[in-house]
DNA sequence: TTGAATGGTTTAATTTAACGAACCATATCT
DNA sequence: AGATATGGTTCGTTAAATTAAACCATTCAA
């Protein structure tokens, strides 16, 4: 694969995990995340719950979890008028995996000191 | 390791790739590193270039270049007046590496269909 | 030493994001 | 049906990020 292919995929990358970067960029939601990931098993939390566990309103944890749930990094779950959130097992944030790991790649081809190539 | 010392990890990672995370999150800067991985070799690109080949004036050129540089992810050459700026081959994108291979630890340990083991 | 080139920074305006009060929708229970 | 619990959404406000004009600092050439 030459340097012009591995831009472009680098390139489709960025757009693929747009939406994770800018969900785990936020401090808030990154908090969010952790309470999650401290539930014991998959039973997930309310909003009510996690409101708790925060300095925020209610309105504003939803508008986060939205925000998760958009990006695909966790799932949310009906029981009546509650709503329970939970990680998703199959995270979005393997595209973040696949960016890095396209970078590394890229970064060893082309700029690494024993091989300069040129595309 | 056990569920807490885990999720410490994680808190951790995300302090460590905070400013990453902030950095790359947005579509400006993502167009201006492709800009820069584009140019062949590590000679790095002006300024001036980079805002020739950006929709953007070169003073907010300028602010995204210091962001990028503050988070680790591209150096600077000065040589008289003119400024090179290029990619930093060892990139603090190896932090958001860390970050996705310790939750990816995490889900795999805690949130497995075969094995929860509870901390 | 003047003039031109290059690019950081400051400032002010615009855009965008985050926030909570108030409100609305839905489900459950008596 | 009425009352309660739960949580999405709307709306106006506040906070933060982005942007370009204007300005300042440094280097080099004539």
């Amino acid at each position: 694969m030459n340097k012009q292919d591995q831009l472009n995929m680098i390139k489709e990358d960025f757009i693929n995990c747009q939406k994770v970067l800018l969900a785990i960029g936020d401090e808030t939601r990154q908090a969010i995340l952790l309470v999650l990931m401290g539930t014991d098993c998959q039973t997930g939390l309310r909003v009510g719950e996690i409101t708790e566990q925060t300095h925020l309103s209610r309105p504003a944890v939803s508008h986060h979890l939205k925000i998760l749930r958009d990006a695909g990094i966790i799932l949310m779950r009906k029981e009546g008028t509650k709503n329970f959130y939970y990680i998703n097992v199959r995270t979005e944030l393997g595209l973040l995996r696949t960016l890095v790991l396209d970078i590394d790649n890229f970064l060893q081809n082309f700029y690494s000191n024993d091989g300069i190539l040129e595309g």
